[in-house]
DNA sequence: CGGTATCATGTTATCGATAACAATTCGGCG
DNA sequence: CGCCGAATTGTTATCGATAACATGATACCG
């Protein structure tokens, strides 16, 4: 329980050099096979344990992909990062996640740690941030890569798709379908910049729709989620019959107003409509089944570790911009 | 941006030592408050980044600690997540984490990846491990702190509660409120410990109740959440009725079957009774609302921090056992 | 004013693994 | 048997920050 066993203590025990065991160790076939089996075994006997800081040290490789996630308590980033883990996993590499909580100044302070770790790798979720977040960033020779969005003015590499797109998928569908006057349910102005173009791309689209000013129910600050929706739709009372939809920053947001809404008695679709975002699982499992929009999260991690990939193998070159696209879900809410 | 720069070029451009710099950099007040502001201006001008590698490796502190979570994409291990991401964000401590999908084997492979990051502390989810994730620990001067369960055995320090008692008090209410005909909605044996033990929980309360032998409803592999209580259900159909109640493994697998049991038309509570576990969002928005047992995910992320601190600062010698218990919250699905 | 305590800075060695280069061993062949 | 190329193993220097110790500068005291 002394110090540490060290590869030196490993070479001592087989009688060879500590190079020899870091050969052996690694996958190097210049090591003849007697000598490499002979110093795993002894390595094991030994209960050597392999040291990471020392090799991220010497060869200026830290094995890291540093991650910034808005929250880690929500289905659809979690699902990107789960697909990010196992794709890098496989190539040798570890996540190092921080969460902003879908704050720009706490992603700065948060990108400062974690370059600081020297990763190989930067993943964003988003595409707004400080300035500082940009310089620091922007300093270094490091791959970008912002996902969840499409940036005007993107650091590096970009994987997403246009939240205002989509948000108008929606309006055009809540128009087919009959309705005109809109309320949208969120966070909020603020913190939470997806949250905002969201709304921003609603509120643009009923425009062009010549549909009434869209109606802006706060849920509260972001991020807002089930009884957020629930809570707000609750202090409303009847008023809410006012509208003919609400439209709603997430299936969670959407599913709270529902619930509410079903509560004081009023019928969905009949009396109103609901729509979310992002084809949580409570969207499908809901009753009725709520329109949403899928958005294809595990889908992003994909992409970002094939770009990722592409990019250590050195094939990629000029900075890659992939719309991984969104799609309208039609439930039973509209 | 060609080699990047270290405290050496820093230590040069103001024309002193560089452990004057490493000095500034850190908060040793040894320095002249003068020379400390000069230091932190050029390094800020050059564009100084701090290499914690280097000094991980130096000062044999990584400043991480490692945690394990079954899954990140969960309400109530998220939530513990975040707290343990604040807490030790303060102590200036960096999460590094892995998840193990619900598999000891996973868990195995990850603790020895995340061991050669030379952690300060190690968090694992639940008691149940592989005789080499043991032996792997053990073997190692470090402090261990297993959540979310009280192990028999532990193999450290230990923060959670006790899923079997928690599953009994369900049971209790149930008994109370005169059903009779329990199921038990969870995955299939195998991965899933915490839902085992969740389940034998239940069984054995309803043996000690006199109650007929509980029904195993198997809603597939681990994890299983809304959609797989759901599609459960739907292929029983009416057969579910045969049931007083439904003992979930889960809040969002409760809904599911909720879900699941309203659109066939019968009528929660007073056609069968459903109840869930972790007190998650889904359960207090849903309609009715269900009834489940709050685990208090932030309280165990809490304490762990506490924990960590005291360890840290040489006031914690024996191992602490610490029961965050648990509370019944009668919904209306009972 | 000499001497000592205090403050501020500098020097040297080091953490563990490995790249780059050097040396040795070995088998095969004429 | 001697020589050569391939297969193995060894040596040395190094990544960047900092602990431990050493030194120089300054203040303060009787």
């Amino acid at each position: 329980m002394g110090a540490r066993v060290t590869m030196r203590d490993v070479a001592q025990a087989v009688g060879m050099s500590p190079m020899t065991v870091s050969r052996a160790l690694r996958d190097d076939r210049t090591v003849n096979d007697k000598t490499r089996a002979r110093v795993r075994q002894v390595a094991d006997d030994l209960g050597y344990v392999y040291d990471s800081t020392a090799q991220a040290f010497r060869t200026q490789k830290s094995g890291f992909v540093a991650v910034t996630l808005p929250s880690v308590n929500n289905a659809n980033f979690a699902e990107t990062f789960r697909a990010l883990t196992n794709g890098l996993g496989e190539a040798g590499l570890q996540l190092l996640l921080g969460s902003t909580n879908y704050r720009v100044e706490r992603e700065e302070e948060l990108v400062r740690q974690l370059l600081t770790r020297n990763p190989e790798a930067l993943v964003l979720t988003g595409g707004h941030h400080t300035e500082e977040t940009r310089k620091l960033v922007q300093a270094r020779d490091l791959p970008v890569i912002e996902m969840w969005d499409l940036p005007e003015d993107p650091l590096g590499h970009v994987v997403g798709f246009s939240n205002s797109d989509a948000m108008a998928h929606i309006v055009e569908h809540l128009v087919a379908t009959g309705r005109r006057k809109l309320a949208f349910v969120g966070a909020s102005e603020g913190a939470d910049m997806r949250g905002a173009v969201r709304r921003a791309g609603a509120v643009a689209a009923a425009r062009a729709y010549g549909l009434p000013e869209v109606e802006m129910i706060d849920a509260g600050p972001a991020p807002v989620s089930m009884r957020h929706g629930a809570a707000v739709i609750e202090a409303m009372g009847r008023d809410v019959a006012a509208f003919d939809a609400l439209v709603c920053v997430s299936d969670p947001v959407a599913f709270g107003c529902l619930s509410s809404v079903q509560r004081m008695g009023l019928r969905v679709p009949e009396d109103l409509a609901i729509t979310g975002f992002g084809h949580f699982e409570v969207a499908k499992v809901s009753n009725p089944r709520i329109t949403t929009v899928n958005v294809q999260a595990e889908d992003i991690g994909r992409q970002v570790v094939d770009l990722l990939q592409g990019i250590f193998d050195g094939e990629i070159d000029a900075p890659v911009r992939f719309d991984v696209g969104s799609a309208l879900v039609v439930g039973e809410t509209t």
